[in-house]
DNA sequence: ATTTAGTACGAACGGTCGTGCTATTTTGCA
DNA sequence: TGCAAAATAGCACGACCGTTCGTACTAAAT
């Protein structure tokens, strides 16, 4: 099985592709010079393109796995255990070795008016994030680290907010300030939702 | 001048393209076809796709002055001019008569990684908008609508962050909450800046 | 030892892309 | 009304797109 090797060179350099030009950039011609296979021979891995670009979808949720919720998982439950999540999803792209954005952040934007599969599983991957935030969020409200009457889905409804202006302000202005804006207004979102200053 | 009225028709209906599918959307063929002109006699127009899509952009900021900052412009200075001005901001595009979404917002995203005058040019729209937004909120300040210490450059990246938010709430889930949930974020925003409940 | 399956190649397909060059039509003005 | 100029069409180009085909070579299964 020599082609789990090539399989995963290749899906290694899709991902770098997918990171920094987005899905129109992942063509099958391009992908093939960068891995030094010939046009058929990579898409013989994959039989369409759809495939391969839902095959690199499928790559970046590992990594994000990876790299962001298993770390995460890791720290006590309630605000701690959101803290750290928030903490590795904003700027996890460049963390996990990527050398541009997050791709489903560029996805999202690139398919917002395009139907099909691939949108689909966007939007699927989407919402799993979602629900993970919830979760924790809701975890934190019920062990008291969060006001009652807290509204978990606004909270990560604004979360969304102070990572796509992360996202683009570290990537298309290029300012390092993100990091601190970012942090302030999560400290700001986290405070009005009665968390204690000290655990921030 | 049979050009200007041609080219107006070209440059309306290109608009709409880029707003629902991105720059990678406008291609001069298509455009052709959907305009009844042929390819060739679209091109003589613009002598070159860069310079298309820069009509575009500039196209869309005169579409966003008059939509957006004109009328904001007409309510008093202070809180109140910035209220209407990022109330008319949220979901702009579609009011102006747009089929999709903001054409800038798309462009920083799908340009993040491609450098060039294109991406220049929408660094540039960018900035611009931000010190508009800036500036209202140093007046809101001034006026004593906000707390003196309030970080205007903070304000601003967050107000970019609701928006981004509403925009992939709005275009992408296709989530018609998305104005609520701003508003929500918005008026917190402002709150804890000193704001007067009263005036949001 | 022979068949089979996996892996990769080169060539070619119909399309679309942006961009030139040269006609032809249409327009606005003397 | 005639004519120069402007506006548009027609056609061709090279490049790249995703995809298919026929064909090797290799490793595993029979």
């Amino acid at each position: 099985m020599k082609a789990e090797t090539t399989r995963t060179r290749v899906i290694e350099e899709g991902l770098q592709t997918l990171s920094q030009g987005g899905l129109a950039a992942v063509t099958i011609g391009r992908l093939a010079e960068a891995t030094g296979l010939s046009k058929s021979g990579l898409f013989a891995h994959f039989r369409s393109r759809e495939a391969l670009e839902l095959a690199l979808l499928d790559e970046t949720v590992r990594l994000a796995w990876r790299n962001v919720v298993e770390p995460a998982m890791r720290n006590p439950e309630g605000l701690p255990r959101l803290m750290a999540l928030v903490g590795l999803w904003f700027g996890w792209s460049s963390r996990a070795g990527l050398r541009g954005g997050c791709p489903v952040a560029a996805a999202m934007f690139e398919l917002d008016d395009t139907p099909g599969v691939v949108r689909d599983r966007v939007a699927e991957l989407d919402e799993e994030w979602r629900r993970l935030l919830h979760a924790q969020v809701r975890q934190a409200i019920d062990l008291g680290h969060l006001h009652a009457d807290t509204d978990a889905d606004q909270v990560v409804w604004e979360l969304r907010g102070i990572y796509l202006a992360h996202h683009s302000t570290m990537r298309f202005q290029r300012d390092p300030d993100a990091d601190r804006r970012a942090q302030t207004a999560l400290v700001a979102l986290l405070q009005r939702c009665g968390a204690d200053p000290a655990n921030l």
